[in-house]
DNA sequence: TGCTATAATGTTATCGATAACGGGAACGAT
DNA sequence: ATCGTTCCCGTTATCGATAACATTATAGCA
């Protein structure tokens, strides 16, 4: 019905009188055609519109410039910043993209998204879904033994394996220092669900921070979300019960933080004065909260150009045959973004 | 090098003694084949985990179950949910996605974006990106006639095409039949940059509401801000200049909104005793800002739903050599979601 | 003159699958 | 015994391109 790319090479090659592999051979760039010939079929190409198959090629290249992405949560900003920064470095690296998204985060059977995207011919997949539970089982599994080149992105390093992330310990210490170093003395934390290996990472930071400055470490100092300010309002709730003297938080993101404020202005507690706030994500309102937050700032964006670079340096090595490049992790700093609801100290 | 999907049909066939056709058979469940050579041959494919190539079935069947996706602004949150909505109704469907994202709104050359979706044999487009100032001239020009089913999203209806969006006069209209009704006298807008189609909709439901209500209508009453929470700090602050009276703020998103809200407490002006403000687009933090703001929430998600399957209806029915389906447009209703930010008169 | 090198182009096989057609075996009907 | 069906499976052509090889023409050189 829909003719899909109008013109083909046979088409183009009756038209100008040649054979095909002529055609090939101009649309390629080879050198060995006339130059006569040349201008007669560029004529035609130009004049009939034509665009080669990608699809054809791929086939018989076995190389089909694809990649296949694989993400969850594109609900959130943070994967969504992340999938704008693999599309922009694929654009520009010359690969076009296949998505699919997770319909959570535990995802269940792995198996058909990877049927999916290798009966495609993708390149290499770029697995950017967070590590949460046990979602990550089948990497070990033989039943899932793809011989394609790989990058994951926002989980716990392991052997053998490209991982590309954000340092959120690095975060989390960042947040600690700047807390204690404005003379803080009871910081609770608000962790994110702690199945996420990112939040883990963040509460570690903050265990660790206040025993690095011989603050006294509880239980009760401590409450868990679930990312959402709806949990961070009963979180930080239950925090202040638990832990009336409390003079700071750290809360393991930008929309618990937001709750935390909200609590705050409700019950008369002044921030910073009596209550300083650091969050996580630098969420673009967060500037413009009341009073502005401080926060952690992690670039996600970064995250997903570097998974397409180290992506493609493994498919174009291996493609050289070239001893395969050996799988590294990457982690990228996070920086601390001060504003005012931490500022205790004057200047 | 890597060996992309394994096993072919060939290895398969003669790994079961039978001709090429018949283990295409099989795997199409065709019904002219023995059982008991369905039984080996469907035990060969399980042994060799034998997946069949998509790409060479979408060159021979002329159908590649892919829908190209053209989409800009992922950073933001509103592309982002559509474009879940879009994977989510893709995946039901049982096709796939190919992901471009345009680098700015104000896509200067679209040709190669369709070369590339086209010579991949996309079987329709889906335009997600928001009609800004001359963005779309190229509907109209004869140098793009692209014999393929196309959605378009987010933009003013036209003949002849099928646009999904959502009703921003609408939500606008809720907006202020709210305000009005709360009794606010002096409402003013802050909208978005005018060269946005949303951001037009949006500010004629605000001077129209005013008209109807017979309230005072005048141009210093209006601000232009860009979306993000920095102009609209800008916005109000120019806007309390020139309107002193102002008792009451519609902006054109949450953003800007709580901007408005951080001018307000920095100035000791009460909301919403003194000030009522109502918001654009219901972000999963304005519950949580303070107070809660009141905002026109809508629903971007099942924008992406809806244009998937309007797709696959044109896709289909052209398909299936009917009469290719009427080009229609449809818009989907927002709804105004209460909260404090807007409250003046006692339940 | 005859033989090889080089340039320019065409032929055939191939990528991995399916469409269209062909043909043998088994069976019932005449 | 002959014919027509039905069932089951194989052959060949095809999708749109490229790789590998073959071929022709011309030039260069002994």
């Amino acid at each position: 019905m829909y003719k899909n790319g109008r013109a083909t090479i046979k088409e183009v090659a009756s038209a100008a009188g040649v054979s095909t592999q002529t055609v090939s051979r101009v649309i390629n760039n080879r050198p060995d055609v006339s130059p006569e010939t040349r201008r007669r079929v560029q004529e035609i190409i130009d004049q009939l519109g034509y665009q080669p198959s990608a699809l054809a090629r791929s086939l018989i290249r076995q190389r089909s410039y694809t990649l296949g992405v694989v993400t969850a949560g594109l609900r959130y900003i943070g994967p969504s910043r992340t999938l704008s920064g693999i599309t922009r470095a694929a654009e520009k690296a010359g690969y076009s993209l296949l998505l699919k998204e997770l319909s959570n985060f535990n995802a269940s059977n792995v198996n058909p998204i990877f049927q999916t995207l290798i009966s495609r011919h993708v390149d290499g997949i770029i697995w950017a879904v967070p590590e949460v539970g046990e979602n990550l089982n089948w990497i070990n599994k033989s039943s899932v033994d793809l011989n394609i080149p790989m990058v994951y992105l926002t989980m716990k390093s392991r052997e053998n394996i490209c991982v590309v992330c954000i340092d959120n310990y690095l975060g989390g210490q960042l947040a600690m220092a700047h807390l204690i170093e404005q003379g803080y003395q009871h910081i609770g934390h608000i962790s994110g669900p702690l199945d996420w290996w990112e939040a883990r990472e963040r509460k570690a930071a903050w265990s660790v921070g206040l025993k690095e400055a011989n603050l006294q470490l509880k239980e009760e100092y401590w409450a868990e979300g679930n990312w959402s300010s709806k949990s961070g309002a009963q979180a930080i709730e239950k925090l202040f019960k638990q832990y009336p003297e409390m003079d700071a938080v750290f809360a393991a993101n930008d929309q618990m933080a937001l709750a935390v404020m909200q609590y705050a202005c409700r019950n008369d507690i002044r921030i910073p004065e009596d209550l300083g706030v650091v969050g996580f994500d630098d969420l673009p309102e967060s500037e413009f909260f009341w009073p502005s937050l401080t926060t952690v700032q992690q670039d996600q964006y970064n995250v997903g150009e570097v998974a397409v670079e180290e992506i493609i340096k493994i498919i174009e090595s291996g493609w050289q045959e070239h001893e395969p490049v050996r799988p590294k992790s990457i982690m990228l700093a996070p920086t601390l973004v001060v504003r005012q609801s931490s500022i205790k100290r004057k200047g």
